[in-house]
RNA sequence: GUGGUUGUAGCUCAGUUGGUUAGAGCACUAGAUUGUGGUUCUAGGGGUCGCGGGUUCAAAUCCCGUCAUCCACCCCA
């Protein structure tokens, strides 16, 4: 059998592992300094809590969990008997009960409504897990990813908001990642399917012009079309984009937005948020992104109420790498009413695949070396000795690995250590066992000198 | 789900208009070197040419199918 994984899912071997530790060291450690405190879910949930709550195309990218016992009987019989292909399908479906997780989100807001009476609310945890999506893998794109997640819970205040910009921005600077953060607001887009007369098509007219700069406003129209949008909702949305396509600042596009949207609670709501996060924000330091206001930031997750973000970096063509927004009602679904909530979450693979592009790697220096002196001896007895010299040296701290294999050929030995990037090797043979004088080795320059293990260890510490 | 790309050694790839026993570099094993690696030199092991069918005296090469891959769309981290 020839060895394979499944698509869109990946081995990480040493030196991958040592770079993703460092971003989901970073990304923690920036959740930590803004108060927010660990918690796992598990890799399943069951399925009516995931369904619903990422639009009609994010259903269907649900990993479901195959039935397993007498439902897959069961299931199996139908095999046997006469039903339509469309009874077999939702008489199948309806066997289903378990799926893998598809963001942290949502089995974060069961996770809140379920343990509701132990929390303190507002309630700021972080959560760093994998997720899985059955999509078709390209660039960027894998079945298997991490999040990286920030939200908080039980709190309106649009500090929230604003710190969730700081994050993403000292997140970034640590990384020394040039990014464009775009926000936008759901309210936004509220207010304008209402003045157009078309509330109800918000989701609708947020996809499509979530297009516009890639495919032009003819063929978005050609798209509000088919969703049945008419001509004149279709005519005042164009009037609209138009008027701010051409400008540049946040504030001349959140007040000529305000005329046009006079007429709308909602759509000044929204308006006066995205305000607030500006003008918040543009008196802190952020150094390392660009704030842009977008309209036509849609993000596909139904449950997004109020801001959403959206985060891309400078120099890579690549998806979005950090994405999130306030939910005002996620909770409501499993029995929790009046509770907002807002969120981030990093896309971690994403961002190794943009440093990786950028060779961010190399300047920061990260290899996998871990162990920082190994034990190379000439037989059974030199080996034996090591034993004693290895626990010496781990006492103190010093990671110490004795090479494991008698073996007459010292080069195998330093082959092996030269391999492994590992800095020292101490070499044990009859002479070191007499005298304790050991022969330390210096991989890197080549030099070595004999001492003992005390001035061994003072000079390794 | 739709469209395209590419499948040859563990990895990266070459292989001419179809023509002997399918190659290279890296990696691996051994030796040069029985207490000194990272350099060099020598030798060696390793291939159902993705899989199945077809055309042909002859297929890695041409045709059909299929699977996998990567990329784009949709959507998303």
């Amino acid at each position: 059998m020839k060895p394979s994984i499944p698509k869109g899912t990946r081995d990480f071997s040493p030196t991958e592992m040592v770079r993703r530790n460092f971003i989901f060291k970073t990304i923690r450690e920036v959740f930590e300094k803004y108060g927010y405190q660990p918690i796992e879910t598990p890799a399943m949930e069951n399925l009516e809590t995931l369904t619903g709550k990422y639009g009609d195309e994010g259903d269907k990218l649900i990993f479901k969990i195959l039935p397993r016992g007498e439902k897959l009987t069961k299931i199996g019989g139908l095999l046997n008997t006469k039903v339509s292909f469309a009874d077999l399908f939702t008489k199948t479906t309806e066997y289903l009960d378990e799926a893998l997780r598809y963001d942290l989100t949502v089995p974060f807001a069961r996770y809140v409504v379920q343990h509701q009476n132990e929390i303190t609310f507002p309630f700021k945890r972080y959560q760093i897990q994998p997720v899985w999506r059955a999509d078709k893998p390209q660039k960027g794109r894998y079945r298997e990813f991490y999040q990286c997640d920030a939200d908080v819970i039980g709190s309106n205040s649009l500090l929230n908001e604003v710190e969730i910009v700081q994050i993403i921005d000292e997140v970034f600077r640590q990384l020394k990642l040039r990014t464009i953060v775009k926000i936008n607001n759901r309210k936004i887009l509220q207010g304008i399917a209402e003045i157009i007369g078309a509330s109800d098509k918000m989701i609708d007219i947020t996809i499509a012009l979530d297009k516009l700069d890639k495919i032009g406003w003819e063929l978005v129209e050609q798209e509000l079309k088919t969703k049945n949008l008419s001509s004149d909702s279709i005519i005042s949305l164009h009037e609209i984009a138009l008027s701010i396509k051409n400008e540049k600042f946040p504030e001349h596009k959140l007040s000529l937005l305000k005329n046009h949207l006079q007429d709308s609670g909602i759509g000044l709501k929204g308006i006066e948020e995205v305000e607030y996060i500006f003008n918040t924000v543009k008196n802190i330091r952020h150094e390392s992104s660009i704030l842009e206001f977008d309209l036509t930031l849609a993000r596909g997750l139904n449950y997004y109420t109020g801001a959403i973000f959206e985060v891309k970096a400078n120099d890579v063509q690549m998806g979005s790498i950090c994405g999130g927004g306030r939910y005002d009602d996620l909770t409501g679904i499993f029995g929790l009413s009046n509770v907002s909530g807002v969120g981030i979450s990093f896309g971690i693979d994403r961002i190794f695949d943009v440093m990786n592009e950028l060779n961010l790697f190399d300047s920061i220096g990260l290899t996998a070396s871990t162990t920082k002196v190994m034990l190379a001896h000439f037989g059974e007895e030199e080996r034996n000795y090591c034993i004693g010299i290895a626990s010496q040296l781990r006492s103190v701290g010093i990671n110490t690995e004795i090479y494991p294999d008698i073996t007459k050929k010292i080069s195998k030995q330093f082959d092996y250590a030269n391999k492994k990037q590992i800095p020292f090797v101490i070499v044990i043979g009859g002479d070191e066992i007499k005298t304790g004088e050991l022969t330390l080795k210096n991989m890197t320059s080549g030099e070595q000198t004999k001492m003992k293990v005390d001035e061994i260890i003072l000079k390794l510490k």
